[in-house]
RNA sequence: GCCCUCGUAGUCUAAUGGUCAGGACACGGCCCUUUCAAGGCUGCGAUAGGAGUCCGAUUCUCCUCGAGGGCACCA
């Protein structure tokens, strides 16, 4: 998981294999801390020992069923003499702690939803930590974040109900209270809970898949937060300066993975090619080792270069490259065989080979753009129908890199070879 | 069952007690163009429903409905 925060770009101050001044961070070893606060509460009476067993709390529960009443500890051992507790003790009895809770409405002042009333009797003295010694989370959580100084906490809203218990355990240990903000949770498409049946639900599916985490980032911070005006494109740096509390969204937001795509096939298109072969050769090895082996790294950035525009996601360029990269060509779908097979490819490649002299090879852009321009005055062809033919021939598709480009990042050998076998399927 | 939160187009969202409720994805059309993509223009499409306050409500209040979350000796 902190790889996955990693490679997402976020950084944090300190924590756990990173180190600070608040350590240590792993709960187990925390353990001696939460010990002490436990015994402080219990000290000064605002805990005390449950010695209910599992089957006596669960028959409690029952009977407040069964009466329909809402179920809250009866507080069998909240007044315990000392006598009693002292020999339970010594009888080595397991117990549980249980935090006294005052009678009084709790107030959350949430900075995302406002103020949020919680009612006194919707809790009961509930356990901060379980017979065998370890605290439940509620009050692990409070003691982390008062320790670590905690300023603001920020989190799901799942955890806006319990908020309230952790308050009352921030008042019992005289702690400042955090300011809170909860944010919404996000939906899968049916408004159910993101799950394993909706597919990718972890930040490494998402690499996996070929999500580039700064379309990532931005695609996410978008679901839930909006700037205060209508730009959608966020770096890093920006969304460091401009986000705020303020414009965070209450609602819970549908994950639409279509425009998280179309984001990340804008990203794609900007990202310098090399920058990309990175990323096929890291998180997509065995795919690269297949496609790649033995090809020159130039030849593959070149290919990169040409088609990352047209990529959806990182590996779309396996394929997208392939056509460039190797040296014999497959057309791809029925639509481009259909040009290849025209009467007019014949016409346009036939004019090619022949002339395959005339083709500037290794000249500049400028050079070759013009002598694709003048194609038109020599084949008697309206446009469209005379450079369809010559992208199918040179990348295998008809939809693809522009004509030019083509012509100077293929080998002229290539080319040649190429443009010959593609008049052979359209003589057939 | 009880408690909490939320409710603007299919989806993410903006805005205001009062001009055509704005933008983005998706979808359709047009332009540009040697294709696709990108870009430009454009179309479809929303304030969940009902009361109330008000000259006027999408905005404020209440109810209903809907969605999500929480009610552990889980985290």
């Amino acid at each position: 998981m902190l790889a996955d925060i990693r490679w997402l770009g976020l950084d944090w101050d300190e924590g756990f294999l990173k180190g600070g001044a608040f350590g240590p961070y792993r709960e187990t070893e925390r353990k001696p801390l939460y010990d002490r606060y436990i015994a402080q509460l219990l000290d000064e009476d605002k805990a005390y020992r449950c010695f209910c067993t599992r089957e006596e709390l669960e028959e409690e529960r029952h009977k407040a069923e069964a009466e329909h009443r809402i179920y809250r500890y009866g507080g069998k051992c909240a007044h315990l003499s000392a006598d009693v507790i002292t020999q339970n003790l010594a009888e080595g009895k397991p117990y549980a702690v249980r935090l006294r809770i005052p009678e009084q409405d709790v107030i959350i002042h949430d900075l995302i939803r406002g103020e949020v009333r919680f009612k006194a009797e919707e809790f009961d003295d509930f356990v901060i930590a379980r017979q065998n010694g370890i605290p439940i989370y509620n009050f692990a959580t409070v003691i982390d974040d008062a320790l670590m100084q905690i300023s603001h906490v920020i989190r799901a809203e799942e955890h806006l109900s319990n908020t309230p218990r952790q308050v009352f355990i921030y008042r019992a240990l005289a702690f400042d209270v955090p300011q809170f903000a909860h944010v919404s949770l996000i939906l899968a498409p049916d408004h159910s809970k993101l799950s394993k049946r909706f597919g990718a639900v972890s930040v490494g599916d998402y690499r996996m898949e070929g999500y580039l985490p700064e379309a990532l980032v931005n695609y996410l911070v978008l679901l839930g937060w909006s700037p205060k005006d209508d730009r959608e494109f966020f770096t890093m740096d920006e969304l460091v300066k401009e986000f705020t509390l303020e414009g965070v969204s209450k609602s819970g937001a549908v994950f639409d993975k279509k425009k998280l795509t179309w984001m990340n096939h804008m990203y794609l298109g900007r990202k310098p090619a090399s920058d990309l072969l990175e990323i096929l050769r890291e998180d997509f090895a065995d795919q690269y080792a297949v496609s790649f082996d033995g090809v020159d790294e130039s030849l593959i950035l070149k290919a990169i270069e040409l088609t990352k525009g047209n990529a959806q996601v990182v590996p779309d360029l396996f394929r997208l490259t392939a056509n460039i990269v190797r040296s014999d060509v497959t057309i791809a779908d029925e639509a481009s065989r259909a040009i290849a097979v025209s009467p007019e490819a014949q016409l346009v490649l036939s004019y090619l080979v022949e002339h395959a002299g005339e083709i500037p090879f290794g000249q500049d852009e400028a050079t070759v753009s013009a002598w694709v321009e003048d194609l038109r005055n020599r084949v008697p062809l309206a446009p469209r129908k005379l450079y369809a033919p010559i992208r199918v021939a040179l990348f295998g598709a008809k939809d693809g890199p522009e004509i030019v480009k083509l012509f100077m990042a293929l080998d002229p050998d290539v080319i040649r070879t190429r443009l010959k076998q593609a008049l052979a399927v359209a003589s057939q």
